[in-house]
DNA sequence: GTAGGGTTAG
């Protein structure tokens, strides 16, 4: 092991080196040139002079280097209050700096201001107003702002529509979004250029359409619209997501051999995520090392992939060493790669650890937020330190955080785990009371924790009681009430919940198949027992054999009743590898 | 001279 890490950590320090100081010095030099370039003397801007005379403006700069929201707003005051206005596009640079500091609610008061005062806005500022609707989720909102476009003769062009098409995508309305990029075409509103269809891939992708995405980049490629690495990126990304890494980087050789197209360190990065998921090291290695030869620099988000991925392994010592070679390289660490080693830490129950490293970030210059305090949290509640717990929680409130739906799920888990069940309830009942939704995921804590607390006739008719789709079509929800039900004796339960679940469409998963399986060999089923495990191989479960190692085991009983199936010579050798992986490690070790 | 798209954490 420690050789394996001293040659990865070789790995990363060579392919770090030599190429981060370029871009330090890119800006200023760039900022330089670009201040001193004279203003354009074109007929349309002696038009604007005429009206909107610059009145010895300052540079460009100082309208996009607004660095807080009350700079922006006081040089706003200040713009207005000339006794002729500046140009509307100063206005729209404001405007955008105000955007990109994400504070959109402002930026459209800005807005309404300038429509007030009677700047005559143009595609730019309402292109800018429209973003700011559909990044708050409110793009009817956008789609209002079309219609003044069209009141006031402004033409929407591939901006606008491209903005407005990413913030149905935004708010998951999918079918929208799909009905407006075809009306585009039809009535020939605009020309999908690249980045329009690069939305349009991503919305696909986002619902799992993978085909079609891939489908879009041959038509857009064959209508004369060449892809780009963007394109390209978002659908690899996706099927990284997917598990489907062959797929991924089959797409990634079309990419670089067969259309030219540089990758950069965003596809790497994705590749690298989806490789690190799959445990698949040596594939990882081998990128950061083609990486390297490309000159392409890993980032900070090639670094919190890797740490994290190394935290989720349990392998922290050699995750806080990426780290370090991150700092020594000037690649600066956020509150992410914090917040995953302190996550890293919680999961192999080093809480002193953790905290220490907590209660340093302030003096490194971060402020904890929400996900911090959940990992902290999630720690304390694994290692059954409810008190610690209990009074972390109540410090997310103090310091001007609101808990959110991760921070009750960890409470209630640790509460459930020592058996306070009216206690969890409470946390429960104090979670929507604060108006937030319980998803799945609670659901699924809720379950477990009355399941292990002998309650399974409580989850059950919870089960039935909220008659939610939510909770109603979640197979992590049907495995654990099967589990449940089959742990304390009602396996009558467990096989109905399992033909209701096929029967409502759901396809089980590995867990549910090894849940029930398990099940049937615990009530001496072991001929029904063969027969389902042989049907979850037939059923393709899990999909293209790449599983992630982490999550599914046997227990014992099922793998002595295996182990007689491959003494029959009755297991074929793809079922075998299936074994081996839902095999868990420490029964390995044990075996060995 | 200004506006739209892809990667990270609980």
């Amino acid at each position: 092991m420690i050789t394996r890490l001293n040659s990865r950590l070789h790995c990363f320090i060579n392919l770090t080196g030599n190429f981060i100081t370029t871009s330090f010095l890119l800006p200023s030099s760039s900022r330089l040139g670009f201040e001193f370039t004279p203003h354009s003397t074109s007929l349309a801007s002696l038009l604007h002079s005429t009206s909107f005379s610059n009145n010895g403006d300052p540079p460009l700069s100082r309208y996009q280097k607004v660095t807080s929201l009350d700079h922006a707003f006081n040089l706003f005051d200040e713009m207005i209050q000339r006794k002729s206005l500046p140009y509307v596009i100063k206005f729209n640079q404001l405007l955008n700096a105000v955007t990109k500091m994400k504070h959109f609610s402002s930026c459209l008061d800005l807005f309404k201001q300038m429509c007030v005062i009677g700047v005559p806005f143009s595609k730019y500022s309402m292109n800018i107003a429209i973003k700011c609707c559909c990044q708050m989720s409110r793009t009817n909102d956008g789609f209002a702002l079309l219609g003044c476009c069209f009141r006031r003769a402004v033409v929407p062009n591939v901006f606008i529509f491209s903005t407005l098409l990413d913030g149905l995508i935004h708010e998951d309305r999918i079918i929208e979004a799909e009905r407006l990029f075809k009306k585009l075409i039809k009535h020939k509103l605009c020309e999908p250029d690249v980045v329009m269809y690069s939305t349009m891939i991503k919305g696909l992708c986002k619902f799992g359409n993978n085909d079609i995405a891939i489908g879009l980049l041959r038509l857009m490629d064959e209508s004369g619209c060449k892809p780009n690495v963007v394109i390209y990126s978002t659908i690899i990304d996706s099927l990284c997501k997917d598990k489907l890494i062959e797929d991924a980087s089959k797409l990634f050789n079309e990419m670089v051999f067969a259309k030219g197209i540089q990758p950069d360190v965003i596809t790497y990065n994705s590749l690298i995520h989806g490789l690190c998921n799959l445990c698949r090291w040596d594939e990882v290695s081998k990128l950061l090392k083609e990486m390297e030869d490309l000159r392409i620099s890993p980032d900070l988000h090639t670094f919190s992939i890797l740490v994290d991925a190394l935290c989720k392994e349990g392998r922290v010592d050699e995750a806080e060493a990426v780290i370090d070679i991150m700092v020594e390289r000037r690649v600066v660490p956020d509150i992410v790669t914090y917040n995953t080693l302190i996550d890293g830490y919680c999961l192999r129950g080093e809480m002193t650890k953790a905290r220490t490293l907590f209660d340093s970030l302030t003096s490194k210059g971060f402020v904890p937020n929400v996900v911090t305090y959940s990992s902290l949290l999630n720690g304390y509640c694994k290692s059954l330190k409810i008190e610690e717990a209990m009074h972390l929680f109540h410090e997310i409130t103090r310091k001007g955080l609101k808990p959110d739906i991760v921070s009750y799920g960890a409470m209630l888990q640790g509460l459930f785990r020592v058996g306070r069940c009216g206690a969890a309830r409470k946390f429960f009942d104090g979670m929507r009371a604060q108006g937030l939704i319980p998803d799945e995921c609670t659901y699924g804590i809720i379950s477990d924790g009355l399941c292990n607390n002998h309650q399974v006739e409580e989850a059950l008719s919870l089960f039935h009681l909220v008659g939610d789709s939510k909770l109603n079509s979640n197979i992590v929800v049907y495995t654990i009430l099967i589990e449940g039900a089959s742990k304390c004796g009602k396996f009558d339960i467990a096989r109905d919940l399992f033909q209701d679940l096929t029967l409502k469409g759901l396809q089980p998963d590995v867990q549910t198949y090894t849940v029930m399986v398990s099940g049937l060999c615990g009530e001496g089923l072991l001929k029904e027992a063969k027969h389902l495990f042989r049907k979850m191989g037939e059923s393709g479960c899990p999909p293209d054999g790449e599983m992630d190692g982490r999550r599914y085991s046997l227990d014992a009983s099922t793998l002595s009743m295996l182990i007689d199936e491959i003494a029959d010579g009755s297991v074929d050798r793809s079922m075998l590898k299936l074994i081996g992986k839902l095999v868990p490690k420490e029964m390995m070790d044990t075996l060995a």
